[in-house]
RNA sequence: GCGGGUGUGGCGGAAUGGUAGACGCCGGGGACUUAAAAUCCCCUGAGGUUUCCCUCGUGUGGGUUCGAGUCCCACCACCCGCACCA
């Protein structure tokens, strides 16, 4: 070896090229090895890898490359998340057609990730945007509409009256359409949606056998799911009407003083037709938010109806009113108000002047303590009748038997869980394949002529939904009739799209969506990884088509991914100037960091440096994977993803950081060039003590590898290379220069692959198909270990004794200390704590 | 608002209830060099002491324990999700 340096600006793109034409990452479905699926969130093509992309794959291909050595047949796949909205903005903005935007920057994102080496099957990407796959897609709807879980149904959605579109949440700002500005409405359309519900009990009950899911994505998922148990019952109502309500606490129903409804609701309704302000009230709550969040924290709002309704027990009349806060989705849409247990009543009742009233209480003699807010822990029951002394779950089960007795009521289970609703009214999706028949009514597109494919010459030049107003693309012929028909115009929420795609990687028959068998023998993920933000929706969708497959016999299996990882965003300090009274954001490449401060290269000014905060265009504070990799190459930006953050955390990005990442791969090329020097690699054994640190690296690297501890992993291979540097010349210095190559080779690969190539006279092959080295078990342990000894808990000495010395030895070696005498002072030893190979704590 | 999470040196972080700060970054000092880059060595929680050590210290306040960053209770701060962004 003679240069000096490593020069990743060559060997990276060589080693990139070696492995291609090798085939080496190639997943054989026929393999005898044991399999190993590592997938990471196919990404959105929104124009270029941004670096939270480099840190999730670079996590994955670590893995993916790790398990290759230790023999497992992997497949490692990567396509395009390609249908969505940020393609029809784009559109709009600059005219392009969202087709050619997606496939330009599918083109640009793909080179990107090459320049990064990835062990990625290539032969196996797809994007979802290709008629192929969402013909696929397709023919799985109609499956699942054959077999019941398909439906439609009214369904409001977001208005925006200027632009004559439906809005998404987001892109609805204060209750106004973020393009238009116009006040948005809500409006009812006919929608589909897909039958999640069903299957809320299973998908509940699936999460317990996740023992691999992070906690807090179950716990999200089970709120989500929000399983409750409660009474369902009517109150009559002075206009004759009967009101069902739901509620998960009748241990409370003493304390109702108010009957609210949702402001969709019948009683509501019926109330509106003839009173003007009632109607007025409700428009008002038809504007404003509809999202969960801006209902809760949206001030409670109330129209008195001056209707009454009975309560079951006490005959009393409780006032009904239409309430901004409550939900026709959920429960009965309407409720009864126990401002003395129920936060949001409690607001509400404040407000309106409605009773609060105790009847939980933490004992009797509290029963008639004031309330000062609502108190919704636990207690007894008081002022409650017949329920006066029962514990809240006693209480439960009491007013629900009585209830159930007299035949007003029912315990009922409720779900929080609503039917996912996959109507979209835009262009860039799947086209929902059915037919709308004068005759025969809502018709399924036969199979054999899917897909469905978009229009390609559509305009973008006025808002709303290209497939609505396209002139040709809608009409067609009835498949039952033959009858002039309309096809559907509107297309597939994205997330039907990546609610399959793990499946089409591992199979990819021409004429069907997947083979059952080839499915079998890559599924279930092993490792799935991707952000935080996907922990509910996503997650929770694709375990429902896959359950929803097996249902219709499609699959064997009910849970996609076995292990679920969620990685932390990457994150960067901002840097910004106030100019006129607006803060100006500058990018990372343009400010010069100095000492405390940074300046701005232009002017040479001063700019000030802003919180550590996730990369977003918005604050400029991004960095270009693309510059990092001319600068640095591949190897040190990936080294720099799986460094001293834990991956579930942020990690902030610094331009220092990345150099100690670039210096040392210089230092491991150098420590490379020293394989021989003092012996060939064969005969080890004549540093025992290196050795020891050599395999001791091996197996735990191994650990923090599979454990996704890259941090860890990283610092171990830092105190092995330090090691190795400080080791004189030996056999067994060069057994673990070599042993270190093949630590680093799945997280600083092209590094790995040129030393690899050369140290010694050369390795076989390459090093991405070597063997993970062995560890030699007798080598793991020291037979010298370091004892702590305390006085009264506090470190006095430490010292070192053979490993496995016994307690008596210990003690007798801890008292022997003068440090520790000196600490006694002379004071009687009450007790001696002796931890065997850890401690001895001396208590006087 | 509801739900979830996080909090340890100047910074990122490590630590089966058992030596807090491994490892990296920044910073300081030195070696090499005509000089620089690169590289190598040493120091680097705070305070006291002055080369022997001592005291304090893991968001705050309590508690359990021989021993708490770790367990329990209460609080504070920040971050994420909330169903049409993906």
């Amino acid at each position: 070896m003679t240069d000096t340096r490593f020069d990743p600006s060559q060997a990276d793109a060589r080693w990139q090229r070696a492995w291609e034409e090798a085939g080496t990452f190639h997943a054989d479905s026929n393999s005898a090895k044991p399999k190993s699926y590592v997938l990471e969130m196919f990404p959105y093509p929104s124009g270029r890898i941004h670096m939270g992309h480099v840190r999730n794959y670079t996590m994955g291909d670590v893995l993916a490359r790790y398990k290759k050595m230790r023999g497992y047949e992997v497949l490692h796949p990567m396509g395009w998340d390609a249908f969505g909205m940020p393609a029809e903005n784009a559109a709009m903005e600059k005219g392009v057609h969202p087709g050619g935007w997606t496939r330009e920057n599918i083109a640009n994102m793909k080179s990107q990730l090459k320049r990064i080496g990835f062990a990625l099957d290539w032969s196996r990407e797809f994007a979802t945007c290709d008629p192929e796959y969402y013909g696929h897609e397709q023919a799985l709807f109609l499956d699942l509409y054959k077999a019941g879980l398909v439906y439609r149904r009214q369904s409001e959605v977001n208005w925006d009256p200027v632009d004559m579109t439906v809005l998404a949440n987001e892109q609805v700002i204060d209750g106004k359409g973020w393009r238009s500005g116009a006040e948005v409405e809500k409006r009812k359309l006919d929608q589909w949606f897909l039958k999640i519900t069903d299957f809320a009990e299973d998908l509940l009950d699936g999460l317990g056998a996740l023992d691999n899911w992070p906690e807090k994505v179950r716990l999200m998922q089970e709120n989500w799911i929000g399983k409750s148990t409660g009474l369902e019952f009517s109150f009559d109502l002075s206009n004759g009407d009967r009101v069902p309500v739901y509620s998960t606490r009748p241990d409370t129903i003493f304390g109702a003083s108010f009957v609210a409804v949702a402001a969709d609701h019948p009683v509501a309704q019926g109330v509106a037709a003839g009173n003007p302000d009632a109607a007025a009230f409700i428009e008002l709550c038809k504007r404003g938010g509809t999202t969960a969040a801006e209902l809760e924290t949206a001030e409670k709002l109330g129209f008195d109806t001056g209707i009454t309704a009975r309560h079951p027990f006490t005959g009393a009349p409780l006032p009904v009113f239409i309430a901004n806060f409550v939900l026709m989705d959920y429960g009965t849409g309407a409720i009864m108000g126990v401002p003395g247990h129920d936060d949001r009543d409690f607001e509400f009742a404040t407000k309106y002047g409605c009773p609060i009233l105790r009847v939980i209480a933490a004992s009797a003699e509290a029963a008639g303590d004031p309330m000062s807010e609502a108190e919704t822990g636990d207690g007894i029951c008081v002022n409650s009748d017949f329920l006066d002394g029962m514990s809240v779950e006693e209480a439960k089960a009491a007013v629900n038997a009585r209830a159930e007795a007299e035949g007003w009521g029912k315990g009922t289970t409720v779900w929080r869980l609503r039917d996912w609703g996959v109507s979209r009214q835009r262009y860039w999706g799947t086209p929902i394949p059915f037919i709308h028949c004068g005759t025969c009514g809502v018709v399924p597109v036969p199979k054999d002529q899917l897909p469905v494919t978009l229009p390609e010459d559509v305009d973008f030049k006025t808002p709303g939904n290209p497939l609505l107003r396209h002139p040709t693309w809608k009409h067609t012929t009835c498949p039952n009739c033959g009858a002039a028909a309309e096809r559907e115009t509107d297309t597939l929420d994205t997330f039907v799209d990546s609610s399959w795609y793990f499946l089409r990687f591992a199979s990819q028959p021409a004429d069907k969506p997947f083979d059952r068998d080839e499915v079998a023998k890559w599924l279930p993920v092993e490792q799935y990884i991707g952000g935080i933000e996907h922990a509910i929706l996503h997650l929770l969708y694709a375990r429902f088509w896959t359950r929803a497959l097996q249902h219709i016999g499609q699959l064997d299996f009910a849970e996609p991914f076995a292990s679920l990882f969620t990685q932390g965003m990457v994150t960067h300090e901002t840097y910004s100037r106030v100019v006129g009274g607006r803060t100006v954001y500058f990018l990372p490449e343009e400010v010069e960091r100095t000492g405390n401060g940074a300046t701005l290269q232009d002017d040479r000014q001063p700019v000030e440096i802003g919180r550590v905060i996730k990369m977003s265009k918005s604050k400029k504070n991004t960095v270009d994977p693309d510059n990092i990799i001319d600068t640095y190459g591949a190897d040190a930006a990936r080294w720099f993803m799986l460094s001293d953050s834990p991956p579930e955390r942020d990690l902030p990005w610094s331009e220092a950081g990345i150099e100690g990442c670039w210096r040392f791969v210089q230092r491991l090329w150098r420590l490379f060039g020293q394989v021989g020097a003092g012996g060939a690699g064969a005969d080890a054994g004549e540093d025992k003590a290196l050795d020891r640190k050599t395999h001791q690296t091996v197996a735990a690297v191994a650990q923090d590898i599979e454990a996704l501890g890259f941090n860890k992993a990283v610092a171990r291979i830092y105190e092995l290379t330090a090691a190795i540097e400080k080791a004189a010349p030996s056999a067994s210095r060069s057994n673990a220069i070599v042993t270190l190559v093949h630590l680093v080779a799945p997280m600083m690969p092209h590094l790995a692959e040129e030393a690899w190539s050369t140290v010694g006279g050369g390795g076989e092959g390459l090093i991405a198909d070597a063997a993970w080295p062995e560890v030699d078990p007798a080598l793991l342990v020291d037979d010298q270990v370091t004892i702590a000894v305390q006085h009264m808990g506090k470190l006095r000495d430490t010292l070192t004794a053979p490993k496995g010395a016994s307690k008596e030895d210990l003690e007798a070696m801890a008292l022997a200390s003068e440090k520790v005498q000196r600490s006694i002072d002379g004071a009687a030893i009450r007790k001696v704590i002796v931890v065997p190979d850890r401690l001895v704590n001396i208590v006087t």
